[in-house]
DNA sequence: CGCCCGGTTGACAGATATCAAGCGTCGTGG
DNA sequence: CCACGACGCTTGATATCTGTCAACCGGGCG
């Protein structure tokens, strides 16, 4: 059966074999608890870049994994102005916010082609009445997402806020068996300026001036950490 | 027994009578499962204002519920400035961020005299294994604190910034049955400009301008706002 | 009564936004 | 394969917001 549409295929996913799983939502459960979760995710959907994988004010009914690819959640105001409130990469959940409101508080927009369970969540927490370890695992991964707070400190300077979201971003990357040192960025100058409240042109001012004091080489979206010591010390000045 | 003192005292919670009880963990619970619930809470604390509640790196061991009085969540960095992650006033909860690292990532800070009632983590997992409803609302409670996230956007100007401080403000108290337009604000103005970014000066000529254009009028920390919907176009300006 | 601290107001400086121009790169289509 | 166009990125000049420094005011507490 080749050629198989991947975006609606019903495949019944493999948590168990996944590289992600000591990430997601399998982390402390054995493999048939494993295995009843699989059971429950429908499907595996790609989105290609710019594609929502859901809008602001969506009904909520999934909670989103990413399995690869990279995502960034916004709003935007009346007057059209967007807003970035986070960067999502493979590995990370999607939604949990959604669950009080019943509905995404900030719509979700790939970044590049990106490949993602997605996990109904009412079927989710009725799992959970017989297997407590899951409740307990989803609020072990809000919890962590909630002191992981992709926040920008407002009293930091436009050079400390964005060696901090650097440094965020290698440790991220390093959870998932990358380099710290050296990454792809999946965001445009423009996206990390509207996530960080600095302008483009600053933001790429700051970029010129780590490249000339060879803290940070970058080329297009490629970026190399040479000194993740000074990074340090630059996130923390200014505050 | 008269004089007991209350910050030892260890009296069973009367959570179903408790005013709060609607924003808190009994929610969604029949009454029976209210009463377990109140078994587990060993004691309520009282602390002054001041006094910490927990310490940046505590051990987790308790979620906190506010029964009064008012918290600051912060850290001081190496160099000893502080900075402050968000206000927490009655019915709402602390801790949950501390559950995945295992210790609080935020030290509590109480602005006035506060009472808590402190709920063991490890007790309320275990009664939750046997009342699956427990384990949905505090899912339910931590998405509500995700979605309703004390984030300063780092888009907005100061005045914009202020202007949204306030109607945040404004919407909790009136979830808690007081006035929305007529409050006490627990937090000096150094300490709002250090959560909102801006300087203390900032602060006071911001509160000057809403009080010369009759939108806000404060008096120390009391404060009516006239003109919400003034309020509103302001807090979006400028993000 | 006087000190101390929080708050207010003013003058000035500096960081960063804005406006503007130019460059490089990538993708498209001939 | 090459040329073109668009977009993202970079760099420069100027404007503006907000921080910093400083002085002063006023209430609360000892």
């Amino acid at each position: 059966m080749p050629c198989m549409k991947e975006s609606s295929k019903p495949i019944k996913q493999d948590c168990n074999t996944c590289s992600l799983s000591k990430l997601c939502l399998p982390l402390s459960l054995t493999t048939e608890e494993t295995s009843a979760l699989e059971n429950i995710i429908k499907k595996q959907q790609t989105v290609k870049r710019g594609d929502y994988l859901f809008h602001y004010k969506d009904p909520f009914k999934f909670i989103y994994a990413i399995r690869s690819g990279s995502f960034k959640t916004c709003h935007s105001n009346s007057e059209g102005l967007e807003t970035i409130s986070g960067f999502y990469i493979s590995g990370e959940l999607l939604g949990f916010d959604a669950i009080h409101g019943k509905q995404y508080p900030d719509a979700a927009i790939a970044l590049e082609t990106s490949s993602v369970c997605q996990i109904p969540f009412d079927d989710l927490t009725l799992l959970g009445e017989t297997i407590p370890k899951l409740h307990r695992q989803i609020i072990d991964l809000m919890s962590q997402k909630m002191s992981n707070k992709q926040i920008v400190n407002p009293n930091a300077s436009a050079m400390a806020r964005l060696a901090h979201f650097l440094l965020t971003l290698s440790a991220r990357f390093q959870r998932r068996g990358y380099s710290p040192r050296e990454f792809s960025l999946s965001m445009s100058r423009a996206e990390m300026g509207t996530f960080l409240g600095i302008a483009t042109e600053t933001v790429s001012r700051l970029f010129s001036k780590l490249q000339t004091d060879k803290i940070v080489e970058s080329h297009h979206r490629q970026v190399i950490l040479q000194d993740m010591r000074q990074l340090q010390i630059l996130s923390c000045e200014d505050e």
